[in-house]
DNA sequence: TTAAATCATATCGCAATAATAGGAATATTA
DNA sequence: TAATATTCCTATTATTGCGATATGATTTAA
């Protein structure tokens, strides 16, 4: 039960470009630098927001990443999915070819139902926005 | 972010056993058959319950295994906790050593918090005398 | 004494994670 | 035009964990 380092990794990506929205395209190795990750692995990541249109790229020097659309836009359930899959907490929630035979008389169905509601519950109610809010009153509260 | 079959079938054990709770001491070959799961994997994971003091066992011909207390007595998160190990969604919320220099400044981590607590909140406040009864209740509801 | 059961370990195949690596394609700039 | 900076694409790899399977020792009842 562990998001993994690429979900993880692709929301401090894109809240570092949040953070840094108005500064133009920036380039994967700048990102990878500030937060400390291997550029090679990031550009992996940053591939897969691309395609989903999550950012524009511009290639070349000079070239780099920019959010596709406003940090309020984007909440973690939709990073989160995009790099980790699905959130269902078991695979029988996923798809109606997993759900198995035996679902009508599952006894432990609810549970999974319950957590899988609870789990996306929270994802879909945080936005990059805010935690680009939250970082900056955490850096205020430390006087950083 | 899964459960494993490991938590899984844990669960599906001890519902067995709750089900089978006036039979007296029941072999793990004979859940195994009705759950439909190896037994020799349900050997392992019921060792687990057992050194945790969760199920009573009788070694010997007549032997077997039950509940060492009453169904209501068990959460899904102590059994899940105690199969999976910790349903943190993230390393550094499990322990103080695992907790990242950063964390003060951490911009995502009041989101892993959020998470962890709704997870929390779901499989703390449901027994395994609650899936018995839900169990009971579906198969009433489809004439099985 | 035989059979039924738990108890204890060791081993194994497979897939996923978390990178690392190398280079092709594209655009800017000197 | 050449050099440089960048994205883009794909292959490889090391490590780990999952989900078993296998073997056998130990205990107890019939």
């Amino acid at each position: 039960m562990k998001i993994s380092t690429k979900g993880r990794y692709a929301l401090r990506l894109m809240t570092d470009l949040a953070q840094h929205h108005e500064d133009g395209y920036i380039p994967i190795k700048v990102i990878a630098e500030r937060q400390n990750i291997s550029d090679k692995y990031l550009e992996q990541i940053i591939s897969i927001l691309g395609r989903a249109g999550y950012v524009r790229s511009v290639r070349g020097a000079g070239g780099g990443y920019s959010l596709a659309h406003e940090p309020e836009k984007y909440t973690v359930g939709m990073i989160l999915r995009l790099t980790e899959g699905s959130l269902a907490p078991v695979a029988c929630l996923e798809t109606d070819e997993n759900l198995c035979a035996r679902a009508d008389s599952c006894p432990t169905l609810f549970i999974w139902e319950r957590l899988y509601a609870a789990i996306n519950d929270v994802v879909d109610n945080i936005t990059i926005a805010d935690i680009v809010e939250n970082s900056a009153n955490a850096a205020d509260l430390y006087n950083i």
